[in-house]
DNA sequence: CAATCGATTGGCT
DNA sequence: GCCAATCGATTGC
């Protein structure tokens, strides 16, 4: 755990975002454990990205969260989804990872109700399911990804076989920032953002075999 | 499947 | 008011 922390501390938003893929992402409620393995994120570039809230700096109450230190929960609602993002760089540089989809692992069933009874793929394949999947609240808000009730744990991570570089969704009209390969997925993963049928592995689901 | 579009809430100007 | 780092239903090929 002090490696991941260190790494957060000292590479670059765009390795973070990398690193994360793979990474084991657990939420302990009332219910029990809810856990997964992250295999698509996003890296947001402000204050130099236009399409990062934290462009130019800006600084607004929810906000917040951004500009405090490397692991911090930055949470925010999209059209009445909460999207889950995480502080990468340095106390007052704001940078982070928007965790994109996840490959359920730990406690499906109870994502199933989290999700209104949807099942496979359709559990977890976007920023606001896997938000509603894991039972995230705003409550997370400002807290640490490494010692809250919601936490990363390397010691249950896979590695990615093959990690492949994308434009980033949902961010027209923002220049070069549109099109620049800032998310970064698990090559063939059934569970990725608008994944192809034809694109999925379902031998490996794009991990690396076992040692 | 891919493209399109409406829903709907909170944050900011 | 206006807009958004989305979702899900529908349409059409």
């Amino acid at each position: 755990m002090n490696e991941t922390i260190n790494f957060f501390n000292t590479q670059s938003t765009e390795d973070i975002a990398q690193f994360l893929l793979g990474m084991y992402l657990e939420h302990e409620t009332t219910e029990g454990i809810l856990a997964g393995y992250i295999v698509d994120a996003e890296a947001y570039l402000g204050p130099e990205d236009e399409a990062a809230h934290s462009f130019g700096l800006r600084n607004t109450p929810r906000l917040k969260a951004m500009y405090e230190k490397p692991g911090t929960i930055y949470l925010y609602t999209m059209h009445t989804h909460l999207i889950l993002n995480m502080v990468t760089q340095e106390k007052g540089k704001p940078q982070g990872v928007m965790i994109r989809a996840i490959e359920p692992v730990e406690g499906i069933e109870k994502m199933e109700v989290n999700r209104n009874g949807r099942k496979g793929s359709e559990l977890s394949n976007g920023p606001g399911k896997l938000v509603t999947a894991l039972g995230i609240t705003k409550e997370l808000y400002g807290q640490s990804i490494f010692n809250s009730t919601l936490r990363i744990v390397p010691e249950k991570r896979k590695v990615p076989k093959k990690i492949v570089a994308l434009p980033r969704i949902g961010i027209p009209n923002k220049g070069i920032w549109t099109e620049l390969p800032l998310r970064y997925v698990v090559a063939g993963n059934p569970y990725i953002s608008k994944q192809k049928r034809s694109e999925i592995d379902q031998k490996t689901f794009g991990w690396k075999e076992e040692n």
